[in-house]
DNA sequence: AGGGATATGTTATATTATAACATTACACAA
DNA sequence: TTGTGTAATGTTATAATATAACATATCCCT
């Protein structure tokens, strides 16, 4: 049988997989209200929270939001990329990484338990649609010609010079 | 001369330097107190965010706090590595690592901009004081016999089989 | 001096997250 | 079966983090 709380889980998750962009948890809540009207933060946070604790869902510490977990079930933390322009969430799977990460912080004695690793930049969808730019280096958002949307759920769109994104938000 | 915004982040950054722990910016504000009785929220905010943008500061991410960069004016990103036992916080330059992340994530044309690492993990001091784990792997927090405050000021010490640490809040 | 841009101060509020406690459901012994 | 302790869920309130919005002052340039 399922309880309150599997399928409140189970809601939650189904809420972040209809997109590729990491929801805030109040945006989660929203969401949740057409099954549950009368939710309240704390039921969020405790699916979050047991949803991380098995590996399905992550939070983004540099959006302060959360995705889905896009790998099967991974234990080991994974590297999350984050497309400045669309938003769009990857997850990257590199133990070696990990391992390099580990190694370096371990030259001074530390023993690592938990990674966490954010890259931002522009994804391989927006970086086709911008001119390259001049001094080498990596693409920058504010040389977007014309911005479009991400792979699933539009939510970017206008984007022409635009200091904050806007995805986010 | 020194305008208001840099005596502002001259004094933030003294505060950030008197310990090797993140601070919340809202203990900064607290601290500033002293010097600037009727300070609010937007003068911290705005002198880290410069600071930050220096790079003479960094916000750990996992802690919603900030630290002091440890390092001589890097622009690179580092790996931030935390103590879970007394909230130490040391800073590893690893260009190699970097480039290792932007090259896997590279792998699905993702261009990177911005690296945030943080590890956390035991130091080197806590680790001296705490019981090797049993079935391999790093120590951990609850494996604590007796802690002890970490390199400056104090602020961790009773540490027993807390879930949560006492140099969190 | 005038006037626009930038920096700073101030108030209010938005956003994110958790504490604290009430209530319900559940396992299991008596 | 009924009590009773534990864990899960619901509910209310509030804590902690961060920024918007606007007023005022300062500086640079003419």
């Amino acid at each position: 049988m399922t309880t309150p709380g599997e399928q409140m889980q189970a809601d939650v998750l189904a809420i972040l997989r209809r997109r590729n962009l990491a929801l805030s948890a109040y945006k989660v809540l929203e969401e949740l209200r057409d099954a549950h009207p009368k939710i309240a933060p704390p039921a969020v946070y405790r699916a979050l929270s047991s949803l991380m604790s098995k590996g399905q869902a992550h939070r983004v510490e540099t959006l302060k939001a959360y995705v889905a977990c896009q790998c099967k079930e991974h234990a080991r933390a994974s590297i999350l990329s984050i497309c400045e322009n669309c938003g769009a969430i990857e997850e990257h799977l590199a133990g070696e990484v990990l391992e390099a990460v580990s190694h370096v912080v371990a030259e001074t004695g530390f023993s690592s338990q938990h990674h966490v690793i954010e890259v931002h930049g522009i994804c391989a969808a927006c970086n086709a649609r911008m001119p390259a730019p001049e001094g080498g280096g990596g693409r920058r958002l504010s040389a977007i010609a014309d911005p479009m949307p991400p792979k699933l759920e539009a939510v970017c769109c206008p984007l022409p010079t635009a200091r904050r994104a806007a995805w986010r938000h």
